[in-house]
DNA sequence: CCAGGAATTGACCACCTGGTCAGAAATCGT
DNA sequence: ACGATTTCTGACCAGGTGGTCAATTCCTGG
């Protein structure tokens, strides 16, 4: 995954040579850190508010990371995958109508699942992405490079309407991340969740009737 | 305004009786604090780099707000009806077509000339909007059922492909505000932003396609 | 069973940050 | 001109937070 080894690449891992069982709460920190990182932000959160919630003392938890930005970015590189790989995977499937269809609803169902994922990753970029950048830079932007291309093929063959892909990607990402993201926006208007399957059908629908032009 | 004055109703306004010409002043320290909010953050936001930024000490500042909560509420405050007005001026023109052609122009203009205030608004409603919760549960929910019904008038006459009209929002807000919250990576993939007219026309063209279902 | 490394902890500290305060400038009404 | 009020400032403080450290407990391999 080489989105994940640049980001590998940006600074040192903190974690090194453990051997024993402490690998369970590695993964219990970066959870917890991710619930917390998610709503307070990295300058809101508190080392000692994730340490709780993971079970752990502080000093405890600042043997497995050893600073702050560590967690953080461990958080980050982990949660970046989850990003980019329904990206990637979506010209597994040769029909574009499938193709699209699979690609909005993996969104949603990732927007469903890691609310908290996605809203770290938001503010992440909201912040300018000096973390990310790099990897927006490299990795998304090749891959956002030949999907285009992919898309526009598409387009050209008629199974889409003509539209500049790049945009219609920006479209399809806002839209599916605005409900993780702005969830408490949505379910203020609406008093629903995408866990409402009738909802998540609702969303799916308007989006795949903007993408494809048709539902 | 009824939502600026809910908001109002919300907390004690902090700066009061003043006659002089510090009224300057205090535009100067809300631009200044609407900048370093919407990077930082409300917890990453140090008040003496608003100061700084605007240009006085950090207790003369504090002599305009007497806390930081004060100023972060009365940046909300200032920014809300900018994000409420074009929705609520949405009817005025009859036409449906030219209605919502007009309002996501208004939004996008919005996005392109006040992306701060757009990123603000998003932190505060990833927050979980401790603050703006009572405004989104009323009048926002209340605008957005008249908007509703308008639009799903216009929908059962045929000027729009039919769909839930609250998603229909949703896509809107979101893709629009993308490109304002998100302008990191808009920048990091394409190289432009919506200061660019070319630009700019691409994304209206491709929003305006999903919603109206043509061109 | 024991030695040695891993895991854990309480106590501690340096530093930052929001906020205070007494008083000095600046400004205004008269 | 002058008192009164607003505006502004330097110095300061209390509380919180990230991070350290020596010391203890827990495992595990031999």
């Amino acid at each position: 995954m080489p989105a994940t080894n640049r980001l590998a690449a940006l600074a040192s891992p903190s974690q090194a040579g453990k051997t024993r069982g402490g690998e369970a709460n590695v993964e219990r920190i970066l959870d917890a850190a991710l619930a917390v990182f998610a709503v307070d932000g990295f300058a809101g959160a508190r080392i000692d508010a994730i340490a709780e919630r993971a079970g752990l003392s502080k000093p405890n938890l600042l043997y497995y990371f050893r600073t702050k930005a560590d967690l953080y970015l461990a958080v980050l590189r982990r949660t970046l995958d989850m990003w980019l790989v329904p990206l990637a995977e979506m010209d597994t499937q040769s029909d574009p109508v499938a193709a699209l269809t699979g690609y909005v609803t993996r969104k949603l169902e990732y927007a469903r699942d890691y609310p908290e994922a996605s809203r770290l990753f938001a503010m992440e970029v909201m912040r300018g992405a000096p973390i990310l950048n790099a990897v927006l830079e490299n990795d998304l932007k090749r891959l956002v490079a030949s999907r285009s291309a992919l898309l526009t093929r598409w387009m050209e063959a008629g199974h889409l309407p003509r539209r500049d892909p790049v945009h219609l990607l920006f479209m399809i990402w806002a839209t599916t991340q605005h409900y993780a993201d702005f969830s408490t926006q949505v379910q203020a208007l609406t008093g629903r969740t995408l866990e409402d399957p009738a909802f998540f059908a609702e969303a799916r629908r308007t989006v795949l009737l903007a993408v494809l032009g048709r539902a």
